[in-house]
DNA sequence: ATTAAAGTGTGAAGCTCTTCACATCTTTGT
DNA sequence: ACAAAGATGTGAAGAGCTTCACACTTTAAT
């Protein structure tokens, strides 16, 4: 194994790109979108980090992805009358984001079957990503929520080491609570237990995991491919 | 407002039907298909009714939807090599239900884009119902899964009457509680601090709401189109 | 109509996770 | 280098759900 093991995409970027209406210099802190907004473009991040979250009405927040190069984000409907963003961007990292007009997309979409093609491909990863998730939130308690968050790292921005793998991304105790849905405390709590445990270190706010197998059998990991199992 | 509140279909039924490779008699308490399962095909209901779930390791079931004429259930992975179903379906009504071979429906999606359009429109508005689904189950606890669960039913098997919605399905505690992921006496806790407050009453596993609004302002519901908030 | 089976209702015990409070450690800016 | 800000670690109290146990009610089957 080499560098990222994060897998290729198979959307033809280039093509998107020449789609794209402008191009947005991004600033970290700043939103891209926020729910409630009226949702007329798609992005494809050239550079830069965004993560896509919902605020609850108690001001408590839950991750769901973070994007970066390559990856599309924007609300994902396609063919809806007016629809509104469920979601908001958060911008981690400055860089800069293509921005495509929905009705420039679904015109070419018409034209042009490969490009239908790709797109329905990736709307059917990117459902099934979202859904994997949703049941390991859902169904494994926040101990399964976390393992699942972790594991979902390793295959995003995992980095081969000989004593494990790196989680190249810093995260707060807080951070990824959101991701999971727990309090910083418990999220703290659980990563101490893993710690004590050795199956994972921490240095500088990033990750190694040391044991990833003992993660996945403790949530039922079928092991599907890393495609569908990732935080982006 | 009159008989049922289902929101009508886009796709065009028909021209999936064309497509059929053969059709099914579909017997109570049999599956339509299991979890791990390869999925090679999308099945068309014509009639009676089918549950998606997730059975976990420890064999507690999570429902996802149920299904009714012409939906379309099956794994909704188009343009992927070999996937495995990551959901079972299980018969709830005897009925019939047209297969069609997905690599037939991926062959005509590029010719007809029409279809390819009327098939992105229908994964979009899935893949929304999906994410609110689970945001509801994730941010606002159990009660907040009960709540939605039975606004959502509300919109798919209400019935307007001058007391109030009749959702006409019988269902269970526990039933309901599999789509909440809740044990089937919180449920009835749950249900029954409903009853109390006049929220809600049932009559032969029939629950009417008396005040949908209630359980709306409870989990903080933007009142988005129905489309988005059923249980199909 | 009677009995068995399925479903509902409810207390008590206990597990899981959150919240609050505060101490300690780490990073960042000047 | 030092102060301030930010992040981590941890106990204690308690909310929220689950589990177990069992009584009671409704439904289905012969």
């Amino acid at each position: 194994m080499v560098q990222s093991m994060k897998p290729t995409h198979s959307i033809e970027i280039k093509e998107l790109l020449q789609l794209a209406d402008r191009t947005i210099k991004t600033v970290k802190g700043q939103y891209l979108f926020q729910e409630g907004e009226h949702a007329e473009e798609l992005y494809l991040i050239i550079s830069g980090k965004v993560q896509i979250s919902k605020i609850s009405k108690d001001g408590r927040e839950l991750a769901l992805r973070i994007c970066g190069d390559n990856d599309i984000c924007g609300e994902l409907t396609l063919f809806t009358h007016s629809p509104k963003y469920l979601l908001s961007a958060l911008i981690l990292e400055n860089g800069e984001i293509a921005a495509i007009k929905k009705d420039v997309i679904e015109r070419e979409i018409f034209q042009n079957s490969a490009l239908a093609f790709e797109f329905m491909k990736w709307m059917s990863d990117h459902f099934r990503k979202t859904q994997t998730k949703f049941r390991d939130l859902v169904l494994n308690g926040k101990k399964g929520a976390l393992y699942s968050t972790i594991i979902r790292m390793t295959n995003s921005y995992g980095i081969k080491k000989n004593d494990g793998i790196l989680i190249d991304l810093p995260l707060t105790n807080q951070e990824l609570g959101n991701f999971c849905g727990t309090s910083r405390e418990s999220t703290n709590r659980l990563l101490n237990e893993l710690k004590r445990d050795g199956i994972i270190s921490i240095k500088k706010g990033k990750i190694t995991v040391h044991h990833l197998q003992f993660l996945k059998d403790e949530i039922g990991c079928e092991n599907c491919p890393a495609i569908y199992c990732s935080i982006e």
